[in-house]
DNA sequence: CTTAAAACTAAGCAAACGCTTAGATATAGA
DNA sequence: TCTATATCTAAGCGTTTGCTTAGTTTTAAG
C-alpha cells in the first residue's frame, strides 16, 4: 500500500462550498479553489473528476448543512405558518453560518437559467418541484381552501421565495422581514 | 479627411444589448460580440473604448427602450393601479421584444450583486432607488395610509418586482400572473 | 489627382481558464 | 528494512479571455 491522503474530502468539500456560494460556478476558479481548499489542483482532480464534479458535491454538502431546516419545515403540523417559518428560515440560516450570499441553491438556479447544463439544471428544477410540494401539501391542511386556490397559492409563494433568496444577497433584515410579513398577509 | 464609419453606433450597440441581455456580462465575449455585432474587434474597441463601455452603452440602450413604460407609470394618476399595471408592463415588455430573458437591468443587478465593479454597482444602485421612490409617491396618493405602511409596502413592492424579474425568466405567463394578482391583494 | 487621416482586417499579445502529466515524496504491507 | 503504490508538487498543455498593433484599404478635403 502507499501513503494516505493528507486531506479530509468532507472538509475541503465545505471550503469549496463556501468559494461557490459566494462568487457562483462560473466567477469561481480552479486556481482560487485550489487556495481556499489548501490542497493541489492535482488532488482536487483526483478526488472530484473535475470542477463541476466539485461543485455538485459542494450542491450536496449544502443541502446537507440546511437539511435541518428542511425537516423542521417537513415535520411542522401548523401548516401555512410552517412556510412562514420556512421563510424566516430560510434567510435566518445563512446569517447564522456567517455568509450573506442568499441561498446557494437558489443563486445557482439563477446562474444556471440559461444555460445548457443538464445535470445542474435537474437537479434545480427538482428543487423547486420538491419546496413547491411541500408548499402544497401545507397549505391542504386548510381545509377552507379549493384546489385551484392551492395551486395558485404555491406557485405564489414559490416565486416568493425565489425572490426572497435573490433579495438577500442585497437587501437587509428589515427590509427581508417587512416582505415576508406582507407576503403572508393574503394567505 | 478619410473614410468615415461603415456601421451605425446606434444599431450596433442595440445588438450588443440583445446578447448582453441573453448572457448576461462574463458569459458574452468580444468575439461573440464581434460577430453579433457584425463589426470587427477594432471598430468595438474604437468606438466603446472596452468590453465594459460598450455594456455601459447597452444598459443606457436598454433604458431608453423601457423609457416609454417608465413614463406611463410615473404620469398614471391611478396610484396604487398604476403600480400594478407596471408589473404586468414589465413582464409583458420583454415578450412583445421577443426576449424572455426578464429585466436586463435587474438581471444585470443580480449578477452584479457580489462583485466590485464600482461603476455599474452604482448605476444599479440608483436605478433601484429611483424605482422606490417612484412606489412611495404612488402610495402617497392613498391618504389613508401612514407614512410607516407606505415605507414598509414600498419595500415589499421592491422585492417583489425584483423576485418577479427574476421569475420571468424561468416561469411561464400563469405562474407570473398569478404572482402579480396575489402580490396586490395586501396593498 | 493627390494625399493625409480615419476605418478597416487580421494577426498576435499576455494572462487566465480547466485540466494533465512527469517526477519527487511518503507510507502501509511484506 | 525494503518496495510497491498512492499522494503529493510543480510545471506545462491547449484554449479562450480582453485587448493591441502592424499594415492595408477607403475616402473626403485641397
Amino acid at each position: 500500500m502507499a501513503r494516505s491522503k493528507q486531506y479530509n474530502e468532507q472538509e475541503v468539500v465545505e471550503k469549496a462550498m463556501s468559494l461557490f456560494w459566494r462568487n457562483g460556478y462560473e466567477n469561481t476558479s480552479v486556481r482560487m479553489l485550489e487556495k481556499e481548499m489548501g490542497i493541489n489542483q492535482f488532488s482536487i482532480y483526483a478526488s472530484f473528476g473535475n470542477k463541476q464534479g466539485l461543485f455538485l458535491e459542494s450542491l450536496k454538502c449544502y443541502k446537507s448543512k440546511v437539511n435541518g431546516m428542511f425537516e423542521k419545515f417537513k415535520n411542522g403540523t401548523d401548516g401555512i405558518e410552517d412556510i412562514k417559518d420556512f421563510f424566516y428560515d430560510s434567510v435566518q440560516t445563512p446569517i447564522e453560518v456567517g455568509n450573506y450570499k442568499g441561498c446557494f441553491l437558489t443563486n445557482t438556479y439563477n446562474e444556471f437559467a440559461e444555460a445548457e447544463d443538464q445535470i445542474i439544471n435537474v437537479q434545480m428544477a427538482e428543487f423547486m418541484e420538491s419546496i413547491k410540494q411541500l408548499f402544497i401539501e401545507k397549505l391542504r391542511t386548510d381545509k377552507s381552501k379549493d384546489e385551484e386556490t392551492i395551486l395558485k397559492q404555491a406557485n405564489y409563494l414559490l416565486l416568493a421565495k425565489h425572490g426572497l433568496a435573490a433579495a438577500s444577497r442585497v437587501n437587509n433584515k428589515k427590509e427581508i422581514e417587512d416582505y415576508i410579513e406582507l407576503t403572508f398577509n393574503n394567505i
